[in-house]
DNA sequence: CTAAAGACTGAATCCACGG
DNA sequence: GCCGTGGATTCAGTCTTTA
């Protein structure tokens, strides 16, 4: 039987050491794999200063049907490996993002969002031939058209002051003491990417406790901001040198230590109350009289907690999103924020009795 | 011998029509393809009003594979029509990016950049469900790795008022007078997009006289603005009410005498700073204690960028600002100069985090 | 007349749970 | 698996109507 390993770095190639993995096992993978930037021969910049570009064995393939194939094959055991809930991050260039997010599709992933990693301090088109490449592609996906993936909507909306948190995002580049250096002060990874990015992408797609597996860990950020945040983690990387300057950088960090205090509860997790259970326990009369904002529209409550509402289009009864959908000719309503009350201290909507009981019950917790 | 029309619109299937165009004979082509979206149901917004989605004819294919040969065969005849040394663009968003980047590739294109179109006022995600898709992606490529293209270096710097165009563009949508709309006041086409899109593409990658093809003319801003910029255009547009807007629109258009008196666009909506950013990028840890600047209220920084308070009163947690409102009492609060932070060199309110990543950015830009 | 409030709109793969 | 129901969910802007 295959064993589950956790909080470690896996040495080895990411795809036979994926096999080695149980199915349906993780419930985030985020992979930044080769680029296959088939760079030409060296850059230099204006000063003739060469420029430290990816040079490394691991981005070098023999063709681009030898990049889809090894594509096709790190995805299929990715997606063995996730959950059905599960999802996939995978990070890349125009070098080799459109070649990724076709084989995904191809294979059935279904993709959620493409984001774009705009990059507050990109390095300059030194020639002046192009557009200043300022951005990096993520993808994110998963399994199928139906699958129930996480997505911390509230946590991203405060993270981006209170509005929705869209498809782009304005992080710096992995630079200063956050870069991994080694004895003689050269960057020990060619292409670390910034704890910032992933603290996005931890937070929004993956549940305190969850399992994140990157199958190209490299310099180990995924694993650090996993460990950072509360969730669990599994690393793959062949290369010797990268898994030990990874294995210190991850061990010196301090997980955040209440959990709870992480991140704001949403919403849609709250206990869920039925409006009935006002008038069961005497907190509304039947026969109490409700009204929307505009006072367009009145219901009656009755004892059984449905209400009943008479308008030009007819009688209308049942739960209070139906009658409040109907006495507008709307789709749908919900029924506590549309329905008012009037009290001796004002108009205030039903929600307001809602909130209160739900108080009242975390007092009691 | 096949002729060559100028500054018409062909009516026809943009494939038939091109085999009819001679070889090697356009310098620019710009293709705005269906997108093959596969919406589900009815989409409502949170006031039930009813998203008009796409659901035109246009946009739909029987399976993935019908797409990708249906890209392919354009692909082929946009690659046969365009001079060597000419450009494609081509315009898409998650859903055939992807396939489309892969077959031009797989077809010998050679990627210059790819250019995120970032809107400024993009139509949020209504339930709460992904990151708001803010954005969509252009390929630019050449027809070769040696091609010698055109690229207009100076013009894009000054049009980004001195420094290096990058390759994220912040526009708005077509919206307003702009916007072409038929007798009863609805869009005459689904997709149109902005002419400041057009502008940056047409001015950065052709020369004054150059022929910019179209296969996909719909509501004719490509070639408005290639006659705008004194560049000669051919559409090709299947259906005969696109074709009569956009007759009336491009006859309108006065070419411009002199190309350097176009302005830039107004940026719009560059990126704020949340909080949270602070959180995520390492520079506040979760956890983190504020105080204000008179010692009497504490609070504790979330992970998502939430403040969370204890005092006599109960509870609070919320953004800086809520938070800083909360505590008081106080109807509002201005969370970045009434919180403080405890550094080794002193205290300082947290809007020191904020002057100095604006500084940074500034620095940067 | 101006100013404020309300209506309307945009390439959208847009719900979760219990019976 | 389906079906019914509770109830959660929006940003930036333009244009129209009301005060």
């Amino acid at each position: 039987m295959k064993t589950h390993p956790i909080n470690t770095i896996l040495q080895g190639d990411c795809i036979e050491t994926m096999s080695s993995l149980p199915t349906g096992s993780v419930d985030l993978i985020f992979a930044d794999p080769p680029y296959n930037l088939m760079l030409g021969g060296e850059l230099h910049r204006p000063d003739n200063s060469r420029v430290d570009g990816v040079q490394d064995a691991w981005d070098r393939f023999e063709s681009p049907e030898s990049y889809v194939a090894f594509t096709n094959a790190w995805l299929k055991e990715a997606r063995r490996v996730l959950k059905d809930d599960g999802t996939l991050w995978v990070i890349g260039s125009y070098h080799n993002i459109f070649r990724v997010g076709a084989a995904l599709q191809d294979m059935g992933f279904w993709v959620l969002n493409d984001i774009v990693w705009r990059k507050s301090n990109p390095m300059p088109n030194f020639r002046g031939t192009r557009f200043t490449n300022a951005h990096e592609t993520l993808i994110w996906c998963a399994k199928s058209p139906d699958a129930r993936y996480t997505f911390n909507y509230e946590a991203m909306k405060t993270l981006n002051e209170g509005v929705q948190m869209r498809s782009d995002w304005t992080l710096p580049l992995c630079t200063g003491a956050e870069r991994l250096k080694d004895e003689e002060g050269s960057k020990v990874h060619a292409t670390q990417k910034p704890e910032s990015l992933l603290y996005r992408v931890i937070l929004s797609s993956t549940k305190a406790g969850d399992v994140v597996l990157d199958p190209f860990l490299g310099s180990g950020t995924t694993a650090a901001v996993a460990k950072r945040l509360g969730r669990r983690w599994i690393g793959i990387e062949r290369e010797t040198r990268y898994i030990e300057a990874a294995t210190r950088r991850i061990d010196a960090v301090e997980p955040v230590r209440d959990v709870a205090l992480l991140q704001a509860p949403a919403k849609r997790s709250e206990p869920r109350i039925p409006f009935g259970s006002f008038v069961e326990q005497g907190v509304l009369e039947p026969g109490t009289i409700l009204c929307d904002a505009s006072k367009r529209y009145t219901a009656r409550v009755r004892a059984d907690g449905t209400l009943l509402a008479v308008t030009a289009r007819g009688q209308h009864s049942g739960s209070i999103h139906q009658v409040g959908a109907a006495v507008q000719g709307a789709p749908s309503c919900n029924g506590w924020t549309f329905w008012y009350l009037d009290r001796p201290d004002g108009r205030v909507p039903i929600d307001a009795l809602r909130q209160q009981a739900r108080a009242e019950m975390a007092h009691h917790a």
